[in-house]
DNA sequence: ATTAGGG
DNA sequence: CCCTAAT
C-alpha cells in the first residue's frame, strides 16, 4: 500500500511541518534546571541512606538491626548472614518514575565483630577484615596489630606495595573475606618505578566475581564517584552482594562498560548543587583559569600512560551534555578537562583573594604526619601553607577478578576523574570545622595563629553541578517506566556521591581534623598510613608526598594542556536502545536526529544526536552485512530488517522531495 | 545548534 | 567515536 509520505514511514502522525522553528524548539539538552520540580531520586535515596545508616548504627549496639528498615522503602531486603556478620541492606527507592537503589551494609558492633578481626588477623587478611567490619575501630585495630605482632604473622605473601595494598588472601579465609577486599590506592606518577608489578588478581583472590573495591567512604549520603551515591536502575549482580556485604556500596560497573539503565533519572546532580557551592566552585575555576595562573601538569602523574593501550578515559565531559555554555566556553571546557584531572595544590603567590601565600616546595616543615596541611606564619605577616596530601573518599568500583592490576588502576583513575570531573570546590577546615565564611580574614578565623598550626585542613569537594558525568545513564525516554536492566553502568561513580560528599570532604588532608559537619556516618579523617588510626571506611590512602604530582605556577606561556582532551568512553548501544532508535527513525526519518534524540533518548545524556546518527549509519551497515560479520551484542534480525526498510523508505522519501517517485512501503 | 559525511 | 564543513 502506498503510504502518505507526510506521515512518516509507519504512518505516525508526524507532519513534516510540525517542526518548530529552531528558536522555539527545546534545547538539545535534556537537562533540566536544578530547580525543576522533579524530585531527585538520589537526594531521596541519600537521605534515606543516611537515615538507614543511623538507624542501623544506633540499633547495632542493641543487636536489634533486623526489621528496622523495611518501612522506608518500597522494596527492602535485609539479608541476614551468619549471626554477627555483615548484613547487607538493599534499598530501592522509586520516586516519580525514577528509581535508585543502593546497598548498604551495616554491621553489628558486637564483640564478635572485633573477634572476627582478630580471627582474621591471624592470617594475612587483616586489611580485608577491617574492610568487612566497618565497625572495626581504632581499638579493634590495636588489637589486631598486637595480635599480629604477637603471632609473628608472616606478611610475605601479601601483595603489598606501599599504599597500593592488594592483599593476597589465604585459602582458609577467602571465603569469609570474599569480596570485601580492602585496598589502598594512591595516585602516583605513572612513571614512578614503584616496583608495583602488574599482576593478575586472578590468583590472588578467590572471590566471587567480580571483585568490588570500596575506596574510602565518608558518608553514605554519596557515588563512584563518586560513585558517588545512590544508584538507580538495576543493581549489581545479586550474587556479588548477596553473601558478603560490602561497605556502603553504591556503584558498580561491569566489564563491558555497558550502561546502567537508569530510568528517568538524570545523571547530573542538579539536586545537589547549592548556590553557595556553585559560586565557590565558579570562583575556584575562575581562579584556575585566570590569566594569572596556569596549571602545570606533571605528565608523569597523569595516569594515562601511552603505553597502556586500553586507557579509556570515560568521563570526559562534553557537549553531549548539551547544556552548559557550550560554544561560549568551549575553550574553557578544554581547560576544565584538564583541570579535572589536576588536583591543584600549591604554588607561590596568592591562592585566594586574601592573598594567602602558598609555598609548597619551600621545604616547610612537613613533619610527621597526620595533618597534611601545615602553615607557618612569617614575619611579613604572610601565612604559608603546605598541603601535603589529599584524600579521595568514596569510590566504589567493581571489576572482574580476572582484571589486571593495571586495569584496576585505570578504573580507579577513571572513577576518580569522573568524580572530580565537574571541578572541585575547595574548603578550609580549622579544628575540624569548616570555615564557611569566605569573607573573614585568616586572622579573624584563626588560621594565622601558630596554635592552629596543625589544625588546618583543606578539602576538595566535587562540584555538584557537573560532577561525575558518566554515571547513571538514562534510558531511552520510551522506556521511562521500569525496564529490566541488562547491563550495569560502566562507570560506577555517580553524581549521587556528590550529595553525600556535599558536606563531607571529597579530598582531605586533615590529619587530626575531623569533619564535624556531617552528621551521619561522619568519617574519620585519620590518615590511614597510621594504622592505629585507620578507619575502616577510609580505604584510600594517600600518604605523603601527594603534592608532587601537580603544581600551579604563575602563568607562563608554555604548557598547553588543552591537548589532553580524551575520547569519550565507548558505550555500545543496547538492543533496547537500538529498538528505540529504529522506532524513532521510522517515524521521523533520517534527517532529524535532533528530534530523534528528544523522542527516544531524551534521558540518555550520553547519546547525542550525532551519536544516534552514527549509530543509524552503522546499523544500516550492519543490516547489510552477513550475520557472521557482525560483532558485539547481536541485534535482532527483526530490528535490522526494520532498519533496512526504514532506510530505504526514507531514502526514497528524501529523493522524492527532489522530484523522485515515492516508494511503496514494505 | 544541527546536519551530513568522511575518518 | 571524532572532526569538519556547511547550514
Amino acid at each position: 500500500m502506498v503510504k502518505r509520505l507526510d506521515y512518516g514511514f509507519r504512518g505516525f502522525q508526524v507532519p513534516p511541518t510540525a517542526r518548530r522553528p529552531r528558536s522555539t524548539r527545546r534545547r538539545g539538552h535534556s537537562k533540566k534546571s536544578p530547580e525543576d520540580g522533579q524530585a531527585c531520586a538520589f537526594e531521596l535515596l541519600a537521605s534515606l541512606a543516611g537515615k538507614l545508616l543511623q538507624e542501623s548504627e544506633s540499633s547495632a549496639s542493641s543487636n536489634a538491626i533486623e526489621g528496622n528498615h523495611h518501612h522506608a522503602f518500597s522494596h527492602s531486603v535485609v539479608e541476614k548472614e551468619r549471626q554477627d556478620e555483615v548484613r547487607p541492606l538493599m534499598a530501592k527507592v522509586v520516586h516519580n518514575g525514577s528509581c535508585a537503589e543502593s546497598i548498604f551494609t551495616t554491621e553489628m558492633e558486637s564483640q564478635k565483630s572485633s573477634q572476627k578481626c582478630l580471627e582474621h588477623a591471624e592470617t594475612d587478611c587483616v586489611l580485608e577484615c577491617v574492610s568487612v567490619n566497618n565497625s572495626c575501630n581504632s581499638e579493634c585495630w590495636e588489637k589486631i596489630e598486637a595480635h599480629v605482632n604477637s603471632k609473628s604473622i608472616r606478611w610475605e605473601n601479601k601483595f603489598v606495595h606501599n599504599s597500593n595494598r592488594l592483599v593476597e588472601i589465604p585459602e582458609d579465609v577467602k571465603e569469609s573475606c570474599d569480596a570485601n577486599i580492602k585496598s589502598g590506592f594512591r595516585r602516583e606518577p605513572e612513571a614512578s618505578n614503584s616496583g608495583f608489578k602488574e599482576s593478575t588478581l586472578d590468583n590472588k583472590f578467590s572471590l566471587k566475581d567480580p571483585v568490588e573495591l570500596c575506596i574510602n567512604s565518608p558518608a553514605l549520603a554519596d557515588s563512584n564517584s563518586d560513585v558517588r551515591s545512590p544508584f538507580c536502575g538495576e543493581l549489581f549482580p545479586k550474587a556479588s552482594l548477596s553473601r558478603h556485604g560490602n561497605n556502603n556500596r553504591l556503584g558498580f560497573r561491569d566489564d563491558d562498560e555497558k550502561f546502567l539503565q537508569c530510568n528517568g533519572v538524570r545523571t547530573k546532580s542538579k539536586a545537589f548543587s547549592r548556590p553557595p557551592r556553585r559560586i565557590a566552585c565558579r570562583r575556584i575555576r575562575q581562579m584556575l583559569t585566570s590569566k594569572h595562573w596556569k596549571v602545570v601538569p606533571n605528565l608523569k602523574d597523569y595516569g594515562h600512560s601511552r603505553t597502556d593501550e586500553g586507557v579509556k578515559p570515560l568521563y570526559r565531559k562534553r557537549k553531549s551534555c548539551y547544556s552548559f555554555e557550550r560554544s561560549r566556553h568551549s575553550t574553557l571546557f578544554k581547560r576544565r578537562k584538564f583541570f579535572r584531572r589536576s588536583i591543584v595544590i600549591t604554588s607561590d603567590g596568592g591562592l585566594s583573594s586574601d592573598s594567602v601565600s602558598n609555598s609548597p616546595n619551600k621545604g616547610m616543615d612537613v613533619d610527621n604526619s597526620n595533618s597534611s596541611a601545615k602553615l607557618h606564619v612569617s614575619k611579613d605577616s604572610h601565612v604559608k601553607f603546605s598541603i601535603k596530601s589529599f584524600r579521595i573518599p568514596q569510590l566504589y568500583i567493581e571489576v572482574p577478578r580476572t582484571a589486571t592490576v593495571g586495569s584496576l588502576k585505570r578504573t580507579v583513575n577513571e572513577a576518580l576523574m569522573a568524580m572530580l570531573g565537574g571541578g572541585v570546590h575547595v574548603g578550609v577546615l580549622l579544628q575540624g570545622k569548616k570555615v564557611r565564611d569566605d569573607k573573614r580574614t585568616l586572622r579573624q578565623t584563626g588560621i594565622s595563629c601558630e596554635e592552629n598550626l596543625n589544625k588546618l585542613g583543606f578539602l576538595l569537594e566535587p562540584s555538584s553541578l557537573q560532577a561525575s558525568p558518566a554515571v547513571c545513564v538514562g534510558e531511552p525516554s520510551r522506556f521511562k517506566t521500569s525496564q529490566p536492566t541488562r547491563s550495569p553502568e560502566a562507570l560506577v561513580l555517580d553524581s549521587g556521591i556528590t550529595d553525600a560528599l556535599q558536606d563531607s570532604s571529597l579530598l582531605t588532608n586533615t590529619g587530626n581534623l575531623v569533619e564535624s559537619n556531617h552528621d551521619s556516618t561522619s568519617f574519620s579523617t585519620d590518615i590511614i598510613a597510621d594504622k592505629t588510626t585507620t578507619d575502616a571506611r577510609a580505604l584510600v590512602t594517600v600518604p605523603t608526598s601527594s603534592t608532587e604530582p601537580l603544581a600551579v605556577v604563575p602563568a607562563g606561556q608554555k604548557t598547553r594542556p588543552s591537548e589532553f582532551v580524551q575520547r569519550r568512553i565507548r558505550r555500545p548501544f543496547s538492543v533496547s536502545e537500538v529498538d528505540a532508535l529504529v522506532e524513532a527513525v521510522e517515524e521521523l526519518g533520517t534527517g532529524r536526529w535532533r528530534d530523534v534524540k528528544f523522542r527516544a533518548f531524551e534521558n540518555a545524556d550520553h547519546r547525542t544526536y550525532v551519536d544516534l546518527k552514527d549509530k543509524w549509519k552503522t546499523l544500516v551497515h550492519t543490516a547489510k552485512i552477513g550475520p557472521q560479520q557482525r560483532r558485539g551484542e547481536p541485534v535482532p534480525q527483526e530490528l535490522l530488517d526494520r532498519v533496512l526498510a526504514a532506510h530505504a523508505y526514507w531514502s526514497n522519501h528524501q529523493a522524492k522531495q527532489h522530484g523522485n517517485v515515492p516508494k511503496l512501503e514494505p
